[in-house]
DNA sequence: AAAGAGATGGTCT
DNA sequence: GACCATCTCTTTT
């Protein structure tokens, strides 16, 4: 996946980005090859001008690096709990970024289990607060770069085409920008 | 099956 | 001090 790939606007990016898969390995783990997969299935696009958007209201701290460079992750705390991932997209400067809100587990099922206290497969990942329990996102994953090989959270392109008529719907969680049908699914 | 409420803490006003 | 890009558990139909 070539960066140039993310640097275009967050609603464009999104929907493509359906069947993509999300890699996270956890090297610090006591425990050997503690690799986790998921098949993207459910996104939502979140831009400048968009006012459900962190970035609504200009450059912060915490939305630094959703103006930073497309392909790398934005990692945000949702309501003091959960970690939410995000992949940047756009040019620099734009503040854009695409919310990854579920996968369908294809590797790592166990470990997934684990975390997420051995819930049924269908509820291990479906929102995005589970998905960073699953993946075990945290803060130290913000900023890091997608696309990097080497990178512990990454995203892999298996050659998977996206759904050529994704489910498409306004985003859910918030109270501003409802209307605007920015919430893709794998059908 | 659906609806309600508590948890919990950083961020911004 | 209010507001959340949420989840889970409990209570009510």
């Amino acid at each position: 996946m070539d960066r140039a790939w993310f640097e275009r606007d967050a609603p464009v990016v999104a929907p493509e980005l359906l069947n993509k898969l999300l890699v996270a390995v956890s090297p610090d783990d006591p425990r050997h090859d503690r690799a986790v997969v998921g098949r993207i299935c459910e996104v939502e696009a979140y831009t400048r001008d968009d006012p459900a958007s962190h970035t609504f209201r200009g450059e912060t701290p915490r939305n630094r690096v959703m103006f930073g460079r497309a392909g790398h992750a934005y990692v945000y705390t949702s309501y003091g709990i959960h970690r939410c991932l995000n992949v940047v997209t756009g040019s620099i400067g734009d503040g854009q970024a695409v919310l990854i809100r579920a996968v369908v587990p294809v590797g790592g099922v166990a470990i997934m289990a684990e975390r997420r206290g051995h819930r049924v497969r269908r509820e291990l990942v479906d929102g995005p607060g589970k998905l960073g329990q699953a993946f075990a996102v945290t803060a130290d994953h913000n900023g890091m770069d997608l696309l990097d090989p080497a990178s512990t959270l990454r995203l892999v392109d298996d050659g998977t085409a996206p759904p050529p008529v994704p489910t498409r719907g306004p985003r859910v969680g918030i109270t501003k920008g409802v209307q605007t049908p920015w919430r893709f699914r794998v059908p």
